[in-house]
DNA sequence: GATGAATGAGCGTTCATTCAT
DNA sequence: CATGAATGAACGCTCATTCAT
């Protein structure tokens, strides 16, 4: 299936293009033609591969979902207890953001995007997700009441943590002198339970 | 003798009439005639009280910024240690973005513009004073030694209390069932030093 | 009739602004709004004198098109044969024409309206007459023979001296470095028959 | 392979449509879409072609100006003395006005326009070389003293010469009965010396 | 497939004019 | 009379999308 790979390959190269240009122009100052011109194509061509401007937006955060979901598997997998897998997790998931500088910006129209259209992707459904993982986590040993009992319920702990890393990446996002992937282990000290 | 009109106060109308159309349209899709039927005034009327559709957004961040600067600035002025200013700074500014869900919203599309264009609104300097507020008293009572030594710098630390209440906002927005007020008390518990 | 005066003046008042104004932007540069600011009074105000914007350009026009027709009924009661009749005319034309320079400027915007819209004000009437003022005076010793027979009808001849009248004034427009009332003379020299 | 169009022919087709427009509507009165109905084609693709209105009414000017100075060239190169050339250069000046009447009266718009926007297209270098094209071919015999000794100077006569095609332009276009093509001789009996 | 010329709905903004005070 | 806030029709220009080549 030759043509299904350079089909495929060929999407993901207008797709890299894209989320240069959103990153750089906002959703809202990027016209069809900038992303064609960036990926070195015809205007008419991207409509070959993506059904309307918005689409591309949207798989711009899939892949970004998609891998978050794969880094949420693998926290599943992750040897250690819960602890021990939260700071993979939230050391994963910086590194993939502070690694994503585009993709983040992007992000910001994404939610602006999401917020107003709950039928579009399904945001409310990635962080509830987002946050069972974490939970999960943050109960782990908490039924061999080998956890000190939390003043905070979990879920609301998971919010927070969650919370603290979209709200990060957003600062960081506004000032390049807050170093995001250093925030990495402020946020694993503060929010993560120690072992034991 | 003109029509007596209180220019500040219209103009205060429909800054807020933009902003529930932005919270409901978002900016992009907010047009200036859906502004000016939700005004209950003409399309050209807008304009004699904005210079553009982009200056109601800018409009708009400006008073929540401007409210949230009184804010850090009555924590200056609370009675109290480091722990007990930041509690209070923290359920504020809670009780502020719970009771404000347009404004919340339609900060979404001020980051997503104050992101790509720095000279538009100071979104660095805005978030910079917040954290510095935070970071003041986060170190207040340090030198005298009756805080425990903390494992994290205090910038840090800060970023991360400003990250999380901005990233609490965020997925409030997007799932009715994150209560945004409720989750005051679990930031604080998690993120303020308790005192002494 | 005291009210009458003021009334008269105050338009008088606004129509000068207003050929400021014209000059400065041109008529299609020219809101009400600025001509109401140059003649320090109230947007709404001008309309209490003139019904539209374009009859303030078509009241410029008349003014000067009266104060040239005054000029033509001077000639006619000149001292003298055709010739000094219109040296005379000449003379007066550009020098009223080098002190007007706001008017002439608005000429081109007259110019450019009376084209399109014959029935707006009556160009070629205006013109018309000039040139019927002219050819009489060019032919006025014909019949007793005490004029050179000119190889030129004298309708023609009428035509491009007020052409050329029409036509240095366009050019001490645009270029500072004409100087308008020093034309007078070659004009004189070279389209004004010598008496006798 | 994209549809193939002649660039250069299209905008040429579109700013004839454009000229004929102007000289109907004016340029004030010429909307984009009105040029586009007249072209044929839809509104947007007039700015395939053309920047701006603007754009469409220099270009129409410049067009003018183009062939003008051609034949400015052309009178260099003309055979036998100044009053030859200068005949030449006024018959071949009025039969260009005369075939162009549209021109013409999109001429007194750029005039207007010209006036008040000396960057915009450079009117007085324009007119100042029309002059001293003139003025050479008035000086072009003097110095072998074959001139009869004119009482004007060059220059002026010069101005008072372009000053007559433009204002015998100026009322061909007002009123009909005034024979453009007819005033050449009359122009040249009058402001061309005699040879010799 | 690829192209880019063509389309035309759509929108921000302007401004002449009106009219309540 | 004077004012200037309000109006809303109008228009220049943009740009996502289509489609003939």
């Amino acid at each position: 299936m030759p043509k299904q790979v350079d089909r495929a390959a060929r999407r993901e190269e207008i797709l890299t293009a894209a989320v240069r240009v959103f990153a750089r122009q906002g959703y809202g100052g990027s016209r069809i033609e900038d992303i064609a011109r960036e990926a070195g194509i015809a205007k008419g061509s991207v409509y070959l591969y993506f059904g309307s401007r918005e689409e591309m937006l949207a798989a711009a955060f899939d892949g970004l979902a998609a891998r978050s979901r794969e880094l949420l598997a693998e926290v599943g997998r992750h040897p250690g207890g819960g602890s021990e897998r939260l700071r993979f997790l939230v050391r994963s998931v910086m590194r993939l953001l502070a690694q994503e500088r585009d993709l983040s910006r992007v992000l910001l129209d994404v939610w602006s995007m999401g917020v107003r259209e709950p039928d579009w992707i399904d945001m409310a459904g990635f962080y509830r997700d987002y946050r069972a993982a974490v939970t999960a986590q943050l109960t782990a040993g908490e039924r061999h009441g080998t956890e000190v009992a939390d003043a905070v319920d979990p879920v609301s702990h998971a919010t927070v943590l969650v919370g603290a890393i979209e709200g990060c990446v957003l600062q960081a996002l506004f000032d390049p002198s807050v170093d995001l992937a250093a925030l990495a282990e402020p946020i694993v000290s503060l929010l993560v339970p120690p072992s034991r």
